[in-house]
DNA sequence: ACCGTGACGGTAT
DNA sequence: TATACCGCCACGG
């Protein structure tokens, strides 16, 4: 049997789904947003035993400075650059521009509009 | 129960 | 920019 996930994992689990798509969040941000600050570790965790059948948007969850957390070159790394530029998320050398594309809006999103208004010309 | 490990992160150097 | 530490804590050996 798998494991049960703990009721903090639930919290997670709610934060992770509630990131849009074409945007991107990290750990520490979702762990923050599920009332548990501090235990970005737990939200790596759990996206690792999270069953594949809730279909989780994990491929939108990155490193606090926008790098891909997964190993560079591994099949899941390359499987989340993918997914991300499906929707949108522009992928540099395995980075995400936390300022145009973080769920958090900059102030520079406030002011220029969404990601979508933006790239549109350079 | 102790210890190393890790899809992390913030601070210091 | 890169490395080192330390805080965090669930797990497996």
């Amino acid at each position: 049997m798998a494991k049960a996930l703990s009721e903090s994992q639930l919290r997670l689990i709610a934060a992770i789904r509630a990131v849009p798509r074409g945007r991107v969040a990290s750990y520490s941000q979702i762990a923050s947003n599920a009332g548990l600050p501090g235990r970005a570790r737990l939200v790596g965790r759990t996206l690792g035993e999270a069953p594949a059948s809730l279909k989780l948007p994990w491929y939108r969850i990155l490193r606090a400075d926008g790098r891909i957390a997964l190993t560079p070159g591994s099949a899941g790394f390359d499987k989340q650059v993918r997914w991300l530029t499906r929707e949108g998320v522009v992928v540099h050398n395995g980075k995400v521009a936390l300022a145009q594309f973080g769920w958090q809006r900059s102030l520079d999103e406030l002011l220029w509009g969404p990601p979508t208004s933006v790239k549109r010309k350079t």
